[in-house]
DNA sequence: GATTTCAGCTTGTCTAGAGATGTTGGGATC
DNA sequence: GATCCCAACATCTCTAGACAAGCTGAAATC
């Protein structure tokens, strides 16, 4: 019944993995012709389909383009994120450099302040939450630092009945964050919603984020699904949007 | 040496064909259980590879998934868009409800006001688009409404050089727009890199964009790309940040 | 020299099997 | 009633072919 750790890696990914290797390697570069079928079969020893499916796994990632009659290429223009949103940084309009992951999980960023509490969520938030009149929610207020300049205010709301007794109350959620205990708690996020505008800063935020007077800020409202639909957080984000910038790429 | 129309359609696209047209048509919902590979095998008369394709087209378009050993599903979560951002609009957060395309093809959006004119571009702009200094861009200028609301300010850059001669000098650039004529011109738009900031409103933008005071706006950079990585294209758009929000979905 | 044709290469589509692997539900057992 | 086992069924992996369709470059032709 234990959950198993694996059994045998099948031949296709195995050699999506070795050819993704090399390119990482720079042994193939943007626009070099990758092994062909003909290649990966003799070089492999397997079925033509086994290598087109190999070679599939790097089309599919936006790796690789296969150009028919021709051969197999390392895209000249490699997706920076395969779906939604990754960074905000300041790469190529000059401003300043920085990185903001959407989960969050980016190592660049550190938590200066923190609070956890448990109290009623706005309206709005409450609502969809699907929170009853005056039931509490779990809020986790947090001030995220890069290179010792503050970047991020945080505020995640839970309904706290669904992680009353869980390390998501505790300052310390312990390793994979409120995402991977929800997970333990069987409510798993699975699908993500979010949504931008921009206002002037409100109360304190122009002070801990210190703004220069007449910067607007981000606001990022994040909900998350779990599998049955359900929402289980919502966060609401505010950036500092002078100094950093949302980024992405996208094919046509 | 005429292009052809087309041949005959491949069977896996047909089927995957089929069973989309059933999903838009409500004959399978989220969560219901589609035609298996056994069944698309009967059905159709195929292999069971071809089968497998059919299901994969759908599974890659994000509309279906398999679960190994139970059958294949219509997701619950289906990508409001593919890649990339694709609309703003105020559904689920109250704000006012709108629709922007990031590919400005939106049959909602219509312009307004117009310019096209030869001049010099910014510096930033023009070291992008590779021009030297005093080599003229071709700059067009746009207001799109919606609703006959005014919603998006653009300003669209390319080389005067490029573009001489093209309908795109025109007020009226013809079916397909601007990046067909550069298509036309052999410099078909592959990639796009956009950037949001945001800032208060200058100049005359309160005024085009009819915004409250105090209102700021979102500024979305961005920049076309050519299969050979030249820059053909830089739109500067703005945007009443307060009205319209930047919505998207995204998997984890 | 310029053009056309074509052989040989590539990827794309498709078949008819086979066994592996994961899930489910019912029946036998305790 | 609770547990265990297993057959049936689903997708997943893989094979060894076949032909179609698109591209390229060199040879043949003009």
């Amino acid at each position: 019944m234990t959950s198993h750790p694996r059994a045998t890696q099948p031949k296709y990914q195995r050699i999506a993995e070795d050819l993704k290797r090399e390119i990482d390697a720079g042994r193939y570069r943007p626009g070099d012709r990758l092994p062909g079928e003909n290649d990966l079969m003799a070089t492999y020893g397997v079925a033509r389909m086994t290598a087109r499916q190999a070679l599939g796994v790097l089309q599919g990632e936006g790796i690789a383009e296969a150009r028919r009659g021709v051969g197999v290429f390392v895209r000249e223009f490699r997706p920076i994120r395969r779906r939604g949103i990754q960074r905000l940084s300041g790469r190529t309009w000059g401003g300043g450099a920085s990185v903001w992951s959407a989960d969050i999980a980016s190592r660049e960023l550190a938590v200066d302040q923190l609070s956890v509490a448990e109290r009623e969520a706005p309206e709005q938030i409450a609502a969809v939450l699907g929170l009853k009149a005056g039931e509490p929610a779990c809020v986790r207020s947090r001030r995220f630092v890069l290179d010792g300049k503050p970047v991020l205010l945080s505020d995640s709301y839970l309904p706290a009945a669904l992680v009353a007794g869980s390390r998501i109350t505790d300052p310390d959620t312990g390793p994979g964050g409120t995402y991977a205990r929800l997970a333990e708690l069987g409510h798993k996020p699975v699908h993500f919603q979010e949504q931008i505008r921009s206002r002037m800063p409100l109360g304190d935020e122009a002070e801990r984020l210190a703004l220069a007077p007449g910067t607007p800020v981000f606001l990022v409202h994040r909900i998350a699904f779990a599998e049955d639909g359900q929402a289980v957080e919502v966060n609401e984000m505010v950036l500092d949007s002078a100094s950093y910038i949302l980024e992405y790429d996208f094919d046509a």
